[in-house]
DNA sequence: CCTGATCCTGACCAATTGGTCAAACCTTGC
DNA sequence: GCAAGGTTTGACCAATTGGTCAGGATCAGG
């Protein structure tokens, strides 16, 4: 069954095992270099099992890509043009780094996307994602000129809060290997160095 | 010949032709992603060709990454511990966006072993790239205690030197549709926001 | 407990994959 | 200009790929 809506709750719980599996393998090897058996094997069903629930490897990566632009933009969404200035964007930042630890998988997927041209994505950037930057960038713009916080280029401002915190969990491994203890959880430390680096930033 | 070493003029110019397309090829695709076919196709050789130069995919692959650790972290070794902090520590992110500008496939290359969780380049990591990173890093934490620049968490300014340069050729696409115009070139605004940032970062 | 719909599978398929090989084709140095 | 080695290729191979299909197993509702 290709249908959006699951019918049944073996449908939803198939659904969820498989889009759930479809993550781990397709973030880590990109759209090309995964496979339905690898799927298959990562979440417990048969690849004709899989075919059943969807109509295609393509219409995997499509279902999870579609639902992922939707979470990625929230936490810019909530920044706040009533709220105060520094403030907000040091939240917004807060935001993406915890999504970075509680989605990685997520964020990787992502990656692999855009590394890949976002063949299957474009749409989704040139539209929602463009259009809320813009929107966002006006209000950091409008807060730099009332001489609430420092000028900067708004633009770079917002991919730099990207990449920073995307970068503790598309390069988790290099991040984890360089500070010697693949244990220890590195999320602390780095969110208090970027709230330094964007108080001093922002600071007038 | 699998000869790491060229012996003839055919054989320098075809490794060179093998190596510049499958660098196209990986860094766009990841290992797993990437064919033989794809990689004989770019470079205008037969398949069977390119296994006479080299005896498997997996070691066209190799040949890639191990030239690529050392060019990677050349500006770091530069960072030089005699210089002025500061303006070292600018002058190191700059060599760093200036390579993420001028070798974006390599960057992206480099990305995609990284996000694939480093199979084939755990030993560099753990090897040349962190013990050059340790050594730095102590450099810039002397400085800080010298009272020279800011204090920081060495580590993650240099995590974030990397995330923020290697960003804009890795997130090329996503940086150039936001920005709005294809053509324009990004950079120029993105060394002034970075100066900034890293200058505010370091004042003492 | 029966029946219709849902769910699942083994067997299969054509295309693509990484890789081999013998034979033919070039270069190069004498 | 001719051998000897270097280079190239078409034909081929076994394994893997995404995907199909007929039929069997299982479930839900009456």
């Amino acid at each position: 069954m290709s249908e959006t809506q699951p019918r049944t709750r073996i449908q939803k719980k198939n659904r969820v095992a498989i889009l759930n599996a479809a993550l781990d393998v397709f973030s880590q090897f990109g759209f090309r270099g995964s496979t339905l058996d690898q799927i298959a094997k990562t979440s417990g069903l048969s690849k004709p099992n899989l075919l059943y629930y969807f109509p295609s490897k393509a219409a995997i990566h499509v279902e999870l890509l579609s639902g992922l632009m939707d979470t990625w933009l929230d936490p810019l969404r909530d920044l706040d043009p009533n709220g105060d200035p520094k403030a907000e964007i040091l939240a917004y930042m807060r935001r993406k780094l915890e999504m970075s630890r509680t989605l990685p998988r997520e964020s990787r997927l992502f990656a692999n996307e855009i590394l890949q041209g976002a063949p299957r994505m474009m749409a989704a950037i040139q539209g929602e994602l463009k259009e809320l930057t813009d929107e966002k960038a006006a209000v950091i713009s409008g807060w730099m000129e009332a001489g609430k916080i420092a000028r900067a280029h708004p633009y770079h401002l917002l991919f730099s809060i990207w990449s920073l915190t995307q970068h503790y969990a598309d390069f988790d491994v290099q991040v984890r290997t360089v500070l010697g203890d693949l244990e220890a959880d590195p999320f602390p430390d780095a969110e208090t160095y970027l709230e330094t680096l964007f108080s001093k930033l922002l600071t007038v």
